[in-house]
DNA sequence: GTCTATATAAGGATAGAC
DNA sequence: GTCTATCCTTATATAGAC
């Protein structure tokens, strides 16, 4: 429980996760794992058992974080009265895309995510919705007061529609060019445009 | 160049893609592949020379049509007297989630495609770019003339955005149930709110 | 074109010394 | 907790018979 970042299992995880994010969880070996990691081989499976434990802890972690801010930008946009719909979606949007920034200011963790919707993996594919399945309905309800032309069914089909488009950006897999733009204005420039399209989207009859 | 549809060849391209979308380019395995197709394992280096061009040929030959396809139906939409932004938008959306469905009903080529981007891999990548780039370059020029209040590079971010979205359909990643619903009304419903979402999108000033 | 058999490499996992 | 060495499986690819 030694927070130390330099520990060797936090340099497993740290190199796991920047792998996973490039090659895939079935492109990236344990060997390079641990080469990048400058630890040794055995070292994967002492600190984590496996492989897979391995890719369950890399997303555990993030997603704690992630749904952790997302709640807690939610109870920010309900507490300011009167409550808009771009501060709601801000807070399902915006910790997302800032998740796409983690510390060493890379995108691998959310390209795991979108990789991990593609891989079809059920096991995985329950661990997101234990993970964000309340969460999704948190940001419903709230979604729900302020369209009260929308009935719940319309609602999680858009909120579907949103969340395609948000973690599409998050992995930067669209074809627009930053130009001069920092990662971070790029970001601010993307949750902006994601938040007045979807705004929209959602005011429609 | 015969098309006979259970040749060795095409049962080796129809298992590929299958397991492909389920496994991951890295996942699936030849003997996998060779397995489900009921051929040699050889047979794979005698017609396509190696996985790669495997992968290559599977997604060269889905893109190909979806292309067409596309490209067709922004024709029929250009045709048209007044051009309604819901068609060309139909144009765009359409074709990729009928590619969805292919002679055997699966979504094995999208799940594939969305793992494309996921993989980030710039063989594939530029492979993608080299295909869809004027296609989307001549959808993004006509809905320029339908609305003309937004710049070109605000055209290509709300484009982007509508892909994203549009793209996370094509693999069903999302939460929604088909309930009593058959694909095929699934399909046109998840086309009609995509459609819908994405014209108030684009409205916005 | 299709098969068997195999070369060769890489992968996950573990045993056991330190 | 970390190392070396190795087991065992699986993988891609090819050689050569038919």
């Amino acid at each position: 429980m030694n927070p130390e970042l330099f520990s060797t299992k936090q340099r497993i995880l740290d190199a796991a996760e920047a792998l996973f994010a490039s090659h895939g969880f079935a492109g990236a070996s344990l060997r390079q794992v641990t080469s990048n990691a400058q630890v040794n081989l055995a070292a994967v499976n002492y600190h984590f058992g496996s492989k897979e434990n391995l890719i369950n802890e890399v997303l555990r972690l993030r997603l704690d974080k992630l749904n952790a801010d997302r709640t807690q930008a939610l109870q920010s946009a309900l507490a300011k009265s009167p409550t808009q719909l771009e501060d709601v979606l801000g807070a399902w949007i915006r910790p997302a895309l800032a998740a796409s920034a983690n510390e060493k200011g890379s995108t691998a963790f959310v390209r795991i995510l979108a990789r991990t919707y593609a891989e079809q993996n059920e096991r995985l594919r329950s661990f997101l919705h234990d993970n964000y399945g309340h969460v999704l309905r948190d940001f419903t309800t709230a979604l729900g007061t302020l369209l009260p032309h929308l009935d719940k069914q319309e609602l999680y089909w858009r909120m579907d529609i949103i969340t395609g488009a948000l973690t599409f950006a998050m992995a930067d897999f669209g074809t627009i060019k930053r130009r001069g733009a920092s990662a971070e204005q790029h970001r601010e420039l993307t949750a902006d445009h994601l938040i007045h399209f979807a705004a929209a989207g959602l005011r429609a009859e």
